[in-house]
DNA sequence: GATGTATCCTGAATGC
DNA sequence: TGCATTCAGGATACAT
């Protein structure tokens, strides 16, 4: 699943292959992904030149001349590959963007959970999702106070408060697993229980660790490729993800994997021991 | 406002 | 072998 390290993988790869290209058509085979108006979408995009691509958390920011911006989360499956207009289309490709040099920018999505929506350059606060944002993971504009003061806010578990990208943005299923196993916390400890030193290691190894991801191609679980296609490395650099019933790489007590706030949770049940809620 | 849960969707894994 | 069921999960809408 694509989290904020795969995305900028993503973003890169877009940005080598389509910036400068025209849209010529395209065409939308499952409307659902996008959520203008199929004919907003395609009557907005076309003739329109590809200018740059960003990323904001998980979100992909293409932008187009006229101020033009496509806003596209991939959420769990949703990759985009650039073919020329011979090659066969595979199943699962929903939205299909053709250039006027004949190349074409694919999206596909096995799922179908990605969405798309084209907004107005500069309107992305408009955006929910978007809007809410907490901060970009990087030393420059994650602070490890600010961070403690927001953790001590909230009684619910660390792990459903990280996924929810308000604080700070980027963390999936698997980085959360990762991080909380390298800062030594249990994934149901309430926040506001984590102590100051708790709370300044798990931001440094937020940041490290999704440096550490990014700049090893992203993380490939199941299905992601980046858009030239190429599967990341960083699956290998795992200790947690995945990994029920192996040693920990610390202690060597079997990983468990039990359900925290709906989403699979891995842990090592000696290094990150549970602490409830004072009554 | 904070928190919890159902929903979307399909392929893979599992059970019988 | 083949069919049915369960599981996976990011973000959102809705309920409490």
């Amino acid at each position: 699943m694509p989290e904020l390290p795969e995305v900028e993988n993503v973003r890169r790869g877009l940005e080598q292959l389509v910036v400068g290209k025209t849209v010529q058509a395209i065409e939308i085979r499952w409307s659902k992904i996008i959520s203008n108006p199929d004919d907003v979408f395609v009557e907005g995009l076309v003739g329109r030149q590809i200018i740059g691509v960003d990323r904001r958390g998980k979100y992909l920011l293409i932008r187009f001349d006229q101020n033009l911006t496509v806003v596209s989360h991939l959420r769990m499956e949703g990759k985009y590959e650039v073919d020329d207009q011979s090659v066969p289309m595979t199943k699962h490709t929903h939205v299909i963007w053709t250039f006027t040099d004949g190349q074409q920018l694919r999206y596909l999505d096995s799922r179908k959970f990605g969405r798309m929506l084209l907004i107005e350059t500069g309107q992305e606060n408009t955006v929910s999702g978007l809007k809410d944002l907490g901060v970009e993971p990087t030393p420059t504009t994650f602070k490890k106070t600010a961070f403690y003061q927001a953790l001590q806010k909230h009684k619910k578990a660390i792990k459903p408060l990280l996924l929810d990208q308000k604080i700070v943005t980027g963390l999936g299923n698997i980085y959360v697993d990762e991080t909380l196993w390298l800062s030594q916390i249990h994934p149901e400890t309430p926040a506001n229980l984590l102590t100051k030193a708790e709370t300044d290691r798990l931001h440094d190894e937020i940041i490290t660790e999704l440096e550490l991801a990014t700049n090893n191609g992203g993380t490939t679980v199941n299905t992601f490729l980046n858009a030239a296609g190429h599967a990341g490395a960083f699956q290998d650099m795992l200790h947690v993800y995945g990994k029920k019933g192996q040693p920990c790489d610390r202690c060597q007590t079997p990983i468990e994997k039990i359900k925290v706030a709906q989403r699979g949770t891995h842990f090592c049940p000696r290094c990150q021991i549970k602490r409830e809620a004072v009554q």
